[in-house]
DNA sequence: TTATAGCACGAACGCTTGTTCTGTGTCAAG
DNA sequence: CTTGACACAGAACAAGCGTTCGTGCTATAA
């Protein structure tokens, strides 16, 4: 019953090998990895984990392991996804495209239901310009908001001020007869605005920023 | 553009080799289907598949073929996640924790592959503290980061100086006798260090920020 | 016509990979 | 002490497998 530490290590491999590039692993890159030399001895654990039945393996197959209950997570993660379309650029002087709730078409992003909770009335948006590095975005990033009129206290929001006839993202607070639009970064002050000039937009949930290949955000 | 029905068949059937049996076919094993007796006729149409983009081949690995779009979503998805270890905090004044190749326990984040294209000694770490605000990361942010010891000019790397014995992320150039490391915030001026002072740690591939609940990332 | 590109075939080369065989050391049961 | 199951290492073999090269066919452009 008890699997060894080498057991388990190979099979754990063998998992995240399926999963991750799409092919199981084979005998010798399993010995590698779990610092085997000898490819009879990754045989003969091999078929210790095909007796306990945690996988099955085809005769004279390059390749020939599967992993019997892909259980828990490879599934789990199937539909762990949340599909988020990327609606469009978002600058200073422009307001928020409207999410269109026909969506379809528009390029998707996809995240794991782990790094975004919720679900409902999902966008993203990536920032062109610099003018949101005061809420330590950067141009390129991606944001990720739930569209919405109205938010808590202490939350990030983004706001279009109609007079100024922009768009902006800081945390907002209400308080007596104005709201305190706080920035992100903390060594930056506030500004304050009537209620009657800003508009909220929708909640901040996630700033994504790729560093490699700024254009490669598509699915 | 068009597929010849000989390319469709090879598709399909790649497909369901890969969702069926768990792994992808081999050249022989599509000829075979397909009514191909030459590995090299095969060879040619996969390569036309991958200039369609409808799948990804691996360089001399046996069974090297991922399809990339495979019509299902679910199966899309689970084998287009990328599991990456959270291996811990990182602060201005401690080295980064090394990814140790045994990580396995330590807590994981799932990113699908459009979000980050690589997958091999990938390791993710959450900011503590204000000090990388000049690179735009804030407290709680997660970095994630491909471990290697070099860096190509301007890619955004962890350093570690060791005079100062401090971590910090920049832009980095190498100019004639000395090591530009630039913040990703243009509005700060880049230090200047000698080449033997800074250590690579990684390069930086992406930078994940979660507004909602800061100590929510766990799967 | 020639030239060029797309598509296909067969064969050969060489690395990859599963399998098997021999041998070593440990440990508990007899 | 001997025996045998268990875990492991190393080497060698044979089939599996990706790659490449030379060749031929067809259709379209020059």
């Amino acid at each position: 019953m008890g699997l060894s530490e080498r057991q388990r290590k190979m099979l754990e491999f063998i998992t995240r090998s399926s999963g991750d590039k799409g092919r199981p692993p084979t005998i010798r890159e399993i010995g590698a990895h779990v610092g085997i030399s000898s490819t009879s001895v990754v045989n003969y654990n091999l078929n210790v984990l095909v007796r306990e039945g945690l996988i099955a393996r085809d005769k004279e197959v390059s390749r020939g392991l599967r992993v019997v209950h892909p259980g828990g997570k490879a599934f789990a993660m199937a539909s762990n996804i949340v599909q988020i379309p990327l609606l469009g650029k978002i600058a200073a002087g422009q307001p928020i495209p409207v999410p269109d709730n026909a969506g379809s078409d528009s390029e998707m992003i996809s995240l794991t239901r782990d790094i975004v909770q919720e679900q409902e009335g999902l966008f993203a948006l990536q920032v062109k310009g610099d003018s949101m590095i005061d809420a330590l975005i950067n141009d390129g990033d991606v944001v990720v908001m739930k569209k919405q009129q109205s938010a808590n206290n202490g939350e990030m929001v983004a706001v279009w001020l109609k007079d100024e006839k922009e768009t902006t993202l800081k945390r907002i607070y209400r308080e007596q007869k104005r709201v305190r639009l706080q920035p992100m970064n903390p060594s930056m002050k506030p500004i304050f605005q009537d209620p009657e000039n800003v508009e909220i937009q929708g909640k901040v949930l996630l700033v994504i920023r790729q560093l490699q290949k700024p254009s490669a955000l598509r699915v």
